[in-house]
DNA sequence: AAACTGTCTATTGTAGATAAAAGACAAAAA
DNA sequence: TTTTTGTCTTTTATCTACAATAGACAGTTT
């Protein structure tokens, strides 16, 4: 196959929850607006919903015939894209397996070992360099720099010097920002998770990165801004595979954060910095104990 | 052709450089090493110099017949990696023409232009999209965030943030470090430069960026370090490309080096931090005049 | 014994091909 | 007149193939 067509499937499920709740269905440039897809792909999501018999399909005369079930989906694997396929076959090999620093990463291995062709692996790994584990040899292997402690503290060190900044950003901004909004929703999520941690404990990496985010795009600071996909990839992958006490640790990360929330609600920038720093230290302390 | 014998091009003018210099050939595995290519490369250059009747060679006897002539030099344009004139040319397009903000971006047209696969564009694309000045859409083109004032500002409050830094970490750098040495070649080479400016003004450039890539080490940081590789880039073609008044601002930024590098060796962290961001505001300021 | 050469194999860099997806434009419908 | 559909073209994502390059190993030379 030249191209796997999970756009088409992934749309063609997401247009079936659709389905499920509306139980009607617009033209297909507003088909394609929903979906987030091009009308070349619109189209033959109704093509396949016809041969499911789940709609008929005439020009702009659309009807609906029965509701959808579990069995008209695409099975979630086929949905994947392959970058993300890649991506975490790729992130288990080096974080939860015994991958060593300094050990060689040879492409057509890493393709014949995921089933797939060794240029998608390619420009996975070119992508993926830019997050500073891994190194090429050109006309020669990549090598794996490893998810070390100088690793952790290298990158805590930019992230520090960057939340400061952010944070100082965010105490400036204008009352009306949308930003303060998006704060106060972020702030009562976390009293929710709080409120009822033993069972949503695992919420906590999602709004974890959906907070620091917020305050990293204060700072209008592409660079600034860029730089969170490295810690975010970084804590995604470790919360996955490093599940040792993890309600007090996010019970604990919660309560920082909220006192981070403050200061920032505070207007004042010493504060701010003073709840920020304390916040990012307890993260690193986190971060370099689970490394060894 | 699947892959262009630039390497081995490239490797045998050097390998002509050192005929002459030398008049006697060593080993295959040492010229590997001098060279910094695989022994197939070698035995590959070594053939092509038998041929040329520049050498006999029979096993390990090597025997110079005569020196190289301007003639047995492969062309500078066949010993240019794809990579490298795909940024070349990619740059011009992007600094050099009107290349709007907001512009799209096509890899089939970028490769029809240059003359080469889709592949290498697209890897080169995906490389270069660290830099901040483009973006991809999915399964769509990508779209040019253009060289803009707004961009230039983002770089150069990072690059301050990463710079200052760096200076702390360099002024307690134990005395017997080497950058220490390496700082007063690039000094010594400063004033050199310094005392036939109206000649040699164009080096400027060169030692620029490697005195503060000898900073950026200093902070041990890979981030950091990495970052330089942006701002080198774009002042490398900023330079190309914007001739005006070259003479006088290389001369007064040499002049505020040295009196960077003298705060540096005094060892104040403060004297240090004041000399860099005076040099910084000034370089900030010279980029900028150029944007508009 | 250490280094070198001959030979062979494996991997990388790049082009070309192709299905999937995007998107352009004219004709048709509201 | 604005939106929608039918049709067609272009571009992207991915696979496969292959020359260039790296690298391994055994036999040979110093």
């Amino acid at each position: 196959m030249a191209k796997q067509n999970t756009v088409f499937k992934e749309a063609f499920n997401r247009c079936l929850k659709l389905l499920a709740e509306t139980a009607t269905l617009p033209s297909e440039p507003e088909l394609g607006t929903v979906l987030g897809v091009s009308r070349t792909t619109i189209r033959a999501i109704l093509t396949r919903l016809e041969e499911l018999k789940l709609i008929t399909w005439d020009k702009r005369a659309k009807a609906v015939l029965r509701q959808p079930e579990p069995a008209d989906y695409y099975p979630a694997e086929e949905t994947d894209s392959l970058s993300d396929i890649i991506e975490r076959s790729f992130m288990r090999r080096i974080l939860a397996g015994g991958a060593e620093p300094g050990m060689q990463i040879n492409e057509l291995e890493l393709a014949r070992d995921i089933g797939t062709g060794t240029t998608s692996v390619r420009e996975f790994l070119i992508r993926f360099s830019r997050f500073g584990l891994i190194e090429k040899r050109p006309n020669s292997h990549w090598i794996l720099k490893g998810f070390t402690r100088e690793f952790a503290l290298e990158l805590t060190e930019v992230r520090e010097m960057f939340e400061l900044r952010s944070a100082h950003s965010f105490v400036a901004l204008p009352e009306d920002h949308p930003a303060w909004a998006e704060l106060s929703r972020i702030e009562a999520l976390h009293h929710e998770i709080l409120g009822d941690i033993d069972r949503r404990y695992r919420e906590f990496s999602e709004l974890d990165e959906r907070f620091h985010r917020l305050l990293h795009k204060s700072s209008s600071n592409r660079f600034i801004v860029d730089f969170y996909d490295i810690i975010a990839i970084v804590f995604h992958y470790h919360y996955q595979w490093n599940k040792a006490n993890a309600r007090e640790r996010n019970a604990r990360a919660l309560e920082e954060h909220l006192a981070y929330i403050a200061a920032l609600r505070g207007r004042d920038p010493v504060k701010a910095e003073d709840a920020c720093r304390r916040h990012l230290r307890s993260a690193r302390e986190t971060l370099l104990q689970s490394i060894q």
